[in-house]
DNA sequence: TTCATATCGTACCAAATTGGTACTGATTGT
DNA sequence: ACAATCAGTACCAATTTGGTACGATATGAA
């Protein structure tokens, strides 16, 4: 499977909305504006801030915001923090020994191909991928008082 | 999780041994030499056989020879043939529908980093992978880069 | 023709992962 | 005080993945 979880597709939803509206939103108001899952939002976004990746507001007229600016923020980094860091293969991380070891003709490839995909996520920012969309009419409420 | 499946593993020790070694193997050759269960490898290489990757011959000195020559046997073929066609995100993929529809702005984004990693391993061969020298100069182009 | 070696086709099951929910506690603006 | 909202955790159902079993079919060789 070369595939996104769901909740990496969630937050990779709500930082584009962050990024988009540049206001703060609730968890609640994000759920309700895409359709999704109120609760599995809430569990993306409290780790997203725990990685640095929101700012949250607790209480009464709270939320989030982006943690950094959208050029800091990389599609790795939110991979990562959602999925937990994975290798493209068993076989090229570390902690793991395949019983082919050395004369596996296939270990080298795959390290090789799994840095190329790496680097390229990596490469990407918030910025790069939110940049062109049309929400600007989207406003919600009021920001942060702070 | 941005990962290959076991399977995908075995399938690309499979093929990088027998494009290494231009002799044919039976599947319980290759399982003992890698140390791969034989059973699960032999499910791979069926399926690899009926998408045309693989020739097979039955019965005693039967085994296993690649299908193609090496550099018409894709990475993202060897993918789809193994996991079956994946798209990146569910949102991405046209039989379904995601809840926050057009005005979803993370839709876009997705599905141009979907392109780009599918390009990237459409574009690599056998050959190529067999070759680290070429895998090497090998690299997806950044997009959004306007 | 019999036998051992292989692939072919299925069906099945256990383990791991993912998707999704529930609930309690802490914080904050009105 | 109270409602809104994030924080933390625990839990479970659904799906996917990893792995096995087994009978059928084909083939080369003794």
């Amino acid at each position: 499977m070369l595939k996104l979880s769901k909740k990496a597709d969630y937050a990779l939803v709500a930082l584009s909305h962050l990024q988009a509206t540049e206001l703060p939103a609730s968890a609640k108001e994000i759920a309700d504006r895409y359709n999704l899952s109120a609760q599995m939002l809430a569990n993306v976004l409290k780790t997203l801030t725990q990685s640095g990746l929101l700012a949250s507001k607790r209480g009464a007229m709270g939320g989030y915001a982006l943690g950094k600016r959208p050029e800091h923020i990389f599609l790795g980094e939110v991979i990562d923090a959602i999925d937990g860091r994975q290798s493209l293969s068993d076989c090229t991380s570390l902690d793991k020994r395949c019983s082919a070891e050395t004369n596996c003709p296939a270990k080298s490839p795959i390290l090789m191909i799994h840095k190329k995909i790496k680097q390229f996520i990596d490469s990407l920012t918030l910025a790069d991928i939110a940049n062109r969309e049309i929400l600007k009419g989207v406003s919600i409420d009021i920001p942060f008082s702070s």
